[in-house]
DNA sequence: AAATGTGAAGAGGTTCACAGCG
DNA sequence: CGCTGTGAACCTCTTCACATTT
């Protein structure tokens, strides 16, 4: 039982780490939101390296968690609500997060089902596709419209992410429609490097990218010493 | 017109860079593969960031393909096609890769379309899934199978890389029954960290994980400056 | 005694500046 | 003169060691 006294509750998000420790948060988020619902109230940072498989040093957490503020207490632990909170609240998770989603043919079907099943905060507000075959289905409530609506679709459903799940010569044509209807952030799954002015964060998936880091140390590194976990 | 004369044709295979290179150089064969479509021979490193939109900068690639061995003529560039079949060999992109995807979910099933649609040397060699209702579906010539024969789907397709795409729950056994037959590669999709002993290499993608940077740059630096691309 | 929080050391990758060739 | 190739400087992230607190 921590018996730290924190009559304030200033819940003032505070952040001082670098963004490559974003995922590793999200991540910790992710098992202490289970930990909490199984009960428990109290881990110490080698217990959360525990629920990751030990994928993460509780030297790392312990860093990455100071870079929220003092929530832990020497000795015992963390308590595992208020980290929670505070996670949520740096990553943006106390909100909703209305999504676009251009391109609805497998991977973007696939990441909208995906989505949908893990986080209810992120709401699949928008489907624009091309082919005539989809246009005027449904999926879960929103009506998979032609891309040459974008203006009109944005405009009234207010998107804040668009994810761009079509062929990379028109993904360039996408972001920007996508980001004069006021769309600030995009996951671009189309290995094409977009140029954008204006404040817009893009982040890029390249999955064939990822593929070939496998096939390279097959081919090369054939003759390797033990198990790697990249 | 490259006037180094090149006899031996010693297609030594050599990379000396790291690990975090190899989705560049992946990005370098695609760009440069397509130039030697259009009918260009020779470049240089500053013409290929062009290629890339300037998303790398000359500095980088010329250290990146300078782990390759010395490639390129000082005062011309480099001669695109010898370029490109070396990329390819470091990047293993010489020969066919069999991949068995588990989980034919929309995710299973968008990775299988993405990676058949864009290199011909990947082959998916074999699907399986639990889902009654897709069993016995047939994609691309290659049968959906129930993923309690994965044992001897694997042992009669040979496959090198297997794809996780199934829940976290299922991810560690399936994957340990991958690397009992002979699987030495895994693309993990599910949200978990997989234990495994011997020569096995694991690249995870966490989508969420990706959205997360996203809301949480939304979130914390609203106020921020320009065009950010991450 | 136990576990956090953190300055310092270490490791790894990128950028700079320029020597070396064509 | 132009462009590659590369050692050195620089920067960023991780790991170590330990002072600090309960």
């Amino acid at each position: 039982m921590l018996n730290r006294l924190d009559p304030t509750q200033s819940s003032a998000i505070r952040f001082d780490g670098s963004e490559i420790a974003i995922p590793r948060l999200f991540a910790y988020h992710r098992v202490l939101d289970a930990a909490l619902a199984c009960g428990k109230s109290v881990i110490t940072s080698h217990g959360i390296a525990g629920l990751l498989g030990h994928a993460i040093t509780s030297t790392q957490i312990r860093k990455d968690l100071s870079a929220l503020g003092p929530l832990g207490s020497r000795g015992q632990g963390y308590a595992i609500k208020p980290l929670v909170e505070q996670l949520a609240l740096v990553l943006g998770l106390d909100r909703d997060w209305r999504i676009a989603i251009v391109g609805f043919g497998y991977l973007g079907h696939a990441f909208a089902t995906f989505i949908a099943a893990r986080e209810e905060r992120f709401k699949v507000a928008a489907i624009l596709e091309r082919s005539p075959a989809l246009i005027g289905q449904v999926w879960q409530n929103t009506p998979v419209r032609h891309i040459n609506d974008l203006e009109n679709v944005l405009s009234a459903a207010g998107c804040n992410i668009g994810v761009i799940a079509v062929p990379a010569a028109e993904a360039q044509s996408v972001a920007e429609r996508l980001v004069a209807q006021g769309v600030r952030a995009l996951l671009n799954f189309a290995p094409t490097s977009l140029h954008l002015r204006g404040p817009v964060l893009v982040r890029n998936i390249d999955l064939a990218g990822e593929l070939s880091i496998l096939t390279h140390r097959l081919a090369f590194n054939e003759s390797s010493s033990a198990g790697y976990t990249v």
